[in-house]
This record gives structure tokens, sequence and C-alpha cells, in this order.
RNA sequence: GGGGCGAUGGCGGAAUUGGCAGACGCAGCGGACUUAAAAUCCGCCGGUAGAGAUACUGUGUGGGUUCAACCCCCACUCGCCCCA
């Protein structure tokens, strides 16, 4: 008689036991490769999604394969526990954020008890926790300490009802208004922390010995995004310099006005009082719109004339300064020449507003543009023209100095005195300061007399003040604090002010993969002896969403920390895999309001945690992602079921033929092949099917007597043991049924028997002009001149000769013979 | 506009990367068991024609390379993502 399959009881069971004999204890072990297998950790919203769920357990699965493998693997879990929603929850609720957030923490460790994962829970760290952002904190000043922190004035975004500067994403909708009140935002200048990630933008842009996904390589080398070209100063009629960026320094004679961001610092000055009120009102709309919207090449190209001029430094040509809002104050340097007849946003903002063209470069040998009339920035090969000595030099559409035109100017202008060969990226220093309560607080102090000092070390961590006063307008509970911000100066030890802002979250994320390694150490950030083993982490895996945030302010980090002395190593993650979304069943992402979410829990309550893991690594390519099918999941619980059934029945027996013993030997070890394979290579998706697919042979296999033999009683634990890693719990508790020892997770990955996995027969197929019209059965070791002659001695294949004899045949061992004729 | 990724049955997806397209599963259809249903088991399941063996056709579209193309090359269409 088949036993019931209990799955709620043997799960509970097995995740008690495991838990007890600490069976998923990483510690350094010299003896063993190691493997460090991280998977991003979740924000503590009190809930496990679905999709917490499709990131971890294919990624806990494969770590488990490598620890059967024989790695000593790591596998941590931890949160990321500072943010927004738990301080917008706690402005609602009056309720403390650390409280909610612990509550929230203990929940979600439940949850992901229940998925039976390897998570080492003695090493888990949590962001919010003093004794991990103590070395947030520490970090902080390491870097201020080593001129990679700095303060400046920026411009940020700042809601005038709440009263309050917004992070980027509290900025909702086209109009750009306030997550909260609604009212829109305008940018206002504020002092600043900023950490100096631009001085590693070159070598963010290498990926030498990383294996990370092109798509991501690509998202950050767009991001970073390195041009070429030249600085040129220009100045104003008053005498200012003006610097400029441009990537083409080969069209400055063409050069025919200049335009100023309007958050430009010289606007105020070249101003003419009759341009005033224009200016003002212009800036004032500026304002309100994103950087993405004001860059966009199709938009309606709107700016004012400021009444002022500057002189072209190559030319002596007095030009007209206007501002646009098409230029960008956080691109470049907030200033542009403006050449209209060789780029297309310029000649648009041209021909709107009547401003000159002067074409520089001519078609070759065709005619010259004429500005007047020409219908288009011509944008292309020629020679230069109207450029004084320059005339006639080549112009290719090559960037930097690989145009024979660019380097001239360049090295022209660097003769001259007026300007240099520049590079330029779009990637900024990393804005760290938040507004806010619920982070890591920033550990500086100004003092009157002696500016600026790093909270002494000793001293770290500044805590958060726990008696802080909720207010609905969202300011900063740590600015109001009656006392908090009162300290005296590291240096003077006079009165002096704390910073009140607090960190970006993603400082808390660019290092947390470093305090798994010794979550509780308080000597130091980690312990360098666990550094040397674990690190770095080998496999990385997560959602594609990070790519340009997280992803790349890690790695920042990892290069700062490098050179500081605190790690070893360029990078900090060799590998990196994305997996892709689960969708709702509407085919839509997931959300309450669209009605469509997938409770993991109830799934749980209802197939249990390996049926529930099982079908998460079939139902879809993992990189992809798929919508939910409710009523696919019944085929992952069929499977696990099948597998219960076969393994707990009472086994047929009968006289097997040495044929089917052979063919189920064969199929184990084919089995083995695949599955080995699609754990190095995260195909989980066949995994599952190579083992449903050996399921059914084994099925075939006890029909014809194979139960009891030792083939039948390898393939049973081979089968276990390759599912172990999928279905962990099952396959212990099978394990145990068919008379094996605790635990079969400590069971070594089995090796594939080459020899079985070999096929004695195959059929090839036999193709005349490309179309297959016979089949022959030969020996899987058959000469090519055997399977030849049995080809064309195959009856459709002289049928479909009808007698012509054929021009070539191919023959390709063990897949087809094609004959032409 | 630039860049990236993708498109295979009703659906999710296989195809050892140039060698028999559609493994495995879902849904569907037919059957067994059952008083009945569920569960379970067996069979069929890209399209067209045929009772059937079989024939033709078929991997978004059009072309190319090759004895052979889902796979490589060129052009295009659509979808998603990133940057403008």
């Amino acid at each position: 008689m088949t036993k019931a399959y209990t799955f709620t009881e043997i799960e509970k069971k097995w995740q008690a036991k495991w838990e007890a004999d600490g069976l998923y204890h990483s510690d350094i072990d010299s003896s063993k490769p190691k493997y460090y297998a991280l998977t991003m950790l979740p924000y503590p919203s009190g809930d496990l999604h679905i999709g917490h769920w499709y990131a971890m357990t294919p990624s806990d699965a494969r770590a488990r394969y490598l620890r059967m493998k024989g790695y000593n693997v790591l596998f941590p879990m931890g949160f990321d526990a500072f943010g927004l929603p738990a301080e917008n929850a706690a402005i609602k609720s009056g309720i403390h954020p650390m409280i909610r957030t612990r509550d929230n923490i203990e929940r979600m460790r439940k949850q992901m008890r229940s998925m039976g994962a390897m998570f080492d829970w003695r090493r888990e760290m949590v962001s919010c926790e003093p004794e991990y952002y103590k070395w947030s904190e520490w970090f902080f000043t390491q870097l201020y300490k080593h001129g990679l922190a700095y303060r400046k004035m920026s411009p940020v975004d700042f809601c005038p009802n709440c009263n309050t500067t917004l992070a980027r994403e509290q900025v909702w909708g086209d109009d750009r208004h306030c997550e909260r009140c609604g009212t829109p935002v305008i940018k206002k200048d504020l002092d600043q922390w900023f950490f100096k990630a631009t001085k590693y933008a070159d070598e963010l842009l290498s990926f030498d010995g990383l294996d990370w996904p092109e798509r991501v390589k690509t998202l950050q080398t767009n991001w970073i995004d390195r041009s070429e070209g030249a600085s040129v100063t220009f100045h104003t009629e008053a005498g200012d310099p003006v610097e400029i960026f441009t990537t083409r320094p080969d069209t400055l004679w063409g050069a025919t006005f200049m335009v100023f961001s309007p958050e430009h610092p010289l606007v105020e000055k070249i101003t003419t009082p009759e341009n005033k009120a224009a200016v003002a009102e212009y800036k004032a709309q500026a304002a309100r719109q994103s950087d993405i919207q004001r860059g966009a090449v199709d938009k309606e190209k709107t700016g004012v004339f400021t009444g002022g001029y500057a002189i072209n430094p190559v030319n002596n040509a007095r030009i007209p300064i206007w501002i646009a809002d098409y230029v960008l104050m956080s691109y470049g340097t907030g200033a542009i020449m403006a050449v209209p007849a060789h780029d297309e946003r310029d000649f648009a903002f041209a021909r709107k507003f009547n401003l000159t063209i002067i074409p520089v470069i001519a078609p070759p040998g065709g005619p010259e543009p004429d500005g007047a009339t020409m219908p288009a920035a011509f944008i292309g090969d020629g020679i230069m023209i109207n450029s004084a000595q320059l005339d006639g030099i080549p112009v290719n559409t090559e960037k930097g100095r690989k145009n024979p035109s660019i380097a001239r100017v360049i090295d022209w202008l660097e003769e001259q005195s007026i300007g240099k060969e520049t590079v330029n990226y779009r990637y900024r220093d990393w804005l760290i300061s938040r507004q806010r309560y619920w982070g890591s607080p920033i550990p500086m102090i100004n003092c009157p007399i002696h500016g600026w000092n790093p909270v002494p070390d000793d001293q770290l961590p500044v805590t958060l003040p726990e008696d802080v006063e909720w207010k609905p307008t969202g300011e900063s509970p740590l600015k109001l604090h009656p006392t908090w911000s009162k300290t005296t100066c590291p240096v003077c030890g006079g009165p002096a002010t704390r910073e009140t802002d607090t960190m970006d979250t993603f400082m808390c994320s660019s290092w947390y993969h470093l305090r798994y390694l010794s979550s509780h150490y308080a000597e130091g950030p980690f312990d360098p002896t666990e550094y040397d083993y674990w690190m770095p982490v080998d496999t990385y895996t997560g959602g594609i969403e990070h790519a340009t945030m997280h992803l790349l302010y890690t790695r920042f980090f990892h290069k700062a920390l490098r050179d500081i002395g605190i790690v070893k190593g360029n990078e900090p993650m060799t590998q990196l895999r994305n997996q892709g979304m689960v969708l709702g069943e509407d085919n839509e992402k997931m959300s309450k309001s669209r009605g469509n979410v997938i409770a993991p829990d109830i799934l749980v309550d209802k197939y249990g945690s390996d049926t529930v893991r099982a079908y998460l690594m079939f139902f879809a390519r993992w990189e992809m992602g798929a919508p939910w099918d409710s009523k696919g999941i019944e085929g992952s619980a069929r499977w696990i079921r099948r597998t219960w059934t076969l393994f707990t029945d009472d086994n047929a027996s009968g006289s097997p033929t040495p044929e089917t013993l052979r063919s189920l030997r064969r199929k184990t070890h084919q089995a083995l092949r695949r599955v080995t394979r699609n754990f190095e290579q995260f195909e989980f998706n066949t995994i599952i099917s190579s083992l449903m697919e050996l399921l059914n042979e084994m099925y075939k296999a006890r029909e014809a007597g194979a139960a009891g033999s030792k083939e039948w009683i390898e393939a049973q634990q081979l089968y276990l043991k390759m599912m172990a890693p999928v279905a962990p719990h099952i396959a212990e508790e099978l394990w145990a049924e068919i008379g094996q020892k605790y635990s079969i997770h400590t069971q070594s990955w089995p090796a594939v028997d080459e020899e079985a996995a070999k096929e004695d027969e195959v059929s090839i197929a036999v193709q005349i002009n490309g179309k297959v019209r016979d089949r022959i059965t030969v020996a899987a070791d058959a000469s090519d001149e055997t399977v030849q002659a049995a080809a064309l001695a195959a009856e459709g294949v002289i049928r479909a000769l009808e007698g012509k004899s054929p021009r070539k045949i191919i023959v390709i061992k063990g897949k087809l013979v094609s004959i032409v004729v």
C-alpha cells in the first residue's frame, strides 16, 4: 500500500531537524574549495512575495547542487531594512519604523524558512541594526578621510508644500508632483554629500574577468556614457570665462550662438534688464521638468534670449547667449556652443528662433550647404570649410581622435591654449544625502571654527534617536529633534552640530555581502580571515532592475575600498545572473490594485514547499520569467506525488530482460549528464523535465520487472540525489524510506558513467536532397562505410532514388545520412 | 533617433549550438476504473489532404550562404527594456 504524502508534516519535520543539526552552517574549511553563492536580499515589506521565491529557490537549488559537488558553499540571507516605505508608514501610524521593521523581518524569516532553503541564518545581517550601520558610517568616514566623499551645493527636487526635499522615487508622474501631497516639485540648491564615483568611470567600463550578462554590461556602459572631445573656454563680453565641452571641436567655427542651462550660475549676470522678466519665468518653468523630458531630441524647442553675448575664441565672433531647458546643468558644464549647421537640436532651435546658421563642413565633392536654406543639419563625411586655416581637412563620422578633423583641431586648440582634449561622462558622482530619518546617519560634525569633521571611530555608531516626532509634512525628525544634533567638535571640543541627513540606502546594499562573512564581528566591518577565504562572491543572482543602480554602486564601492586598503581584488562579484519576473495570470505585473497577486504561503499550504519550488524552476526559463499558471502547478504537484508513489508503493517484482536493465541504467546516466550540465548553466526548467522523463522511464522499468535489481536501486539513489537540490524535503524523506543514511544533502553528487550512458544502437535518418526518406538502425560505433551501405540499402531510399546515382553522400555520426542526387 | 533583448503548437517551453523541430508539462479530446465525481491510469494531440500507411507544409516576414538553417549573414515587421 502507498503511504499518504503528508507534505506539511514531512517538510516541518526535516526543517526542524536540519536546523537543530546545523546542517547548513558554512564555516571556513581549507580542505575544500569555497563557493560564495549570493542572492539579492529583500526589503522587509512584511510579506514574502512569489517573486522572492522565484529569485531565491532556484539560487538555493544551485547552491545545494554545488555543495553536493564538493564545494564549501556560503549561501547567506539578510534584510535591506532602511528606506522610505517604513518611514512613510510611521508617519501614518505613529509606530516607530524599528518596531515595525523588526516585526516584518520576523514574519519574513518564518516565511523564508518554509522554503527549505539552505540559508545559514547565523550569518544574517539586518541593515537597520546599529551593529550593521555602525560600519556603514565607518565606511563613510573612511571614504571621507581618503578624499572620496565631499560636500557640494547641488540642485535637488523639493516640495514647497511639504517643505522638504524628495528622493527621486518620491517624485511621480510626467508633471513631476510630490508623491504625498500632489504639489508640483521644484529644483532647489542644497548642500549635499557625494561619493567620488566618477573617479572610477573608466575602470567601471572594464568588465575584464567578469562573467556578467552582456545586457547588464551594456546598460552600465551606456549609463556611464563616455565621450571623447574637447573642452573649450569661451568668454562673455564682460570677460567671464565659460567652459564648454564638445565632441565636435571641428565645428567650432560654426558656433553661432551659445545656450546655457537655465540653472547656469552666470545667467543672472549676463541677462540684460529688458530680458529679466522672461528669463525668470522660463527658469521657473524649466525647474519643474525632469532632465529626461528636457533632453528629448524630438521635443518642441523652447528657450529665451538673455540679451548677453559671448566671444567665440576661434574667430572672435560675437554670438548671442540663450537659455534653454535642453541644456542640462547636470551634464558637462551646463553650457554648450551651438552649431546649428551640424547638430539636429541646435538646428531646430536656430530655425525656430531665426538664428544664424553657418555650415563648416561640406559634403565631399558636393555643393557647400547654404545656412539660409539647408533643410536639416548636415551630419556626415566631408571636408572642413569656413574654418580659416583648417579648411580642407577631411571629416568623417568617427569619434574623438580617430576623426582626422577632430584630432587636428584639438592639437590646434592646445597650441593656442584655447582648449584641451577632454573625456566627458554622463556618469555623476553619487549623491548620498537623504533628508530622511530612516537611514544610516551620516557621521559628520560641523563646527563653526573647524568646519566638517568625521565622528571619531570610537564614537561610532551615531545611532538614530528613538524619541522622535512624526510630522505629517515629512520633515526629518532628526532636524526637529531638540538635542540629537547638538554635539562637540572632534577637533576643539567646542559646541558643534551633527549632520542631520542620512545615507541613501544603496550605501547599505553596497557592502552587505561583506557583512555576511562575519555578521556579528565587532573589530571591523568583516573578519579578514573570512574575507580571504570566501571572497569574491562567485555567483550573484537577482533582478535586472538593479543594473545601473545597486550593481554599479557596489562595484564602485568595492574599488573605493580597495584603494583605501580595506578589501582586495578589483571586483566584488565574479559571475552575475538575472532572473526574470513572475507575472500575474492576466500577463500583467503583479500588484495589489490589479488583484492578480499570487501568495506563496497559500501555495505552500496547498501543495507543499517542494512542489512550489519545483514549479518555479520548471514553468519558465529562469532569466525570462512568465505569467503564473495556477493549472500549471498541478503538473509539478503530480510529478512530486508520482515520485512519492513510485518510492513508497509495494514494489512489483518480476524477471526483467537484460535489455530492460541496460536501458534503465542508460536512461539514468543520461539524465544525470543532462541535469548536471543544466545546474551549471542555470537551465532550471530542463532539470525538472529530465527528472520527469526519468521518472516515466522508471515507471516503465518497474512494469517490466526491474524493481529490486541493482540497476533499479542505483536509479532510485541517483534520482533522489538529483532531486534533492530541487525538492529537499521529499528527497530527504524518500532517502530514509529506501533505507539510506541521513542526510541526502551531505551526499556527494554522482559521477556520470559514460559507458552506461552510451547508446548501443542509434536510429539514423536518411535524407535525400534534404528530405527524410527512411530511417535505419545501426550500431552506435558503426563505421561511416557501414552506415552508408545500410542507408543505400534502405527500402525507402531505393524507392526515392528511382535508380538515380548519388552525387554526394554525407554521413554524420549517430545523426543522419544526407544523400544528394 | 541610437543601443540591447526577444518572436517556435491553444499556452509555458525543448532542440547536446549547423544535423530527424515541437522533449517535458499545462490545456483539450477519446478511453479504463467509479452508482457518480475527484484522484489515478492508458491513448491522441502543429496545419492541410487521407479511414489509414503516407504525402505536402511548417520555427514573425522577405532574401542569402550550405548537402543540410529555429540556429549563420542581409533587409524588414512586431513586442519588451535602456538611453536620448
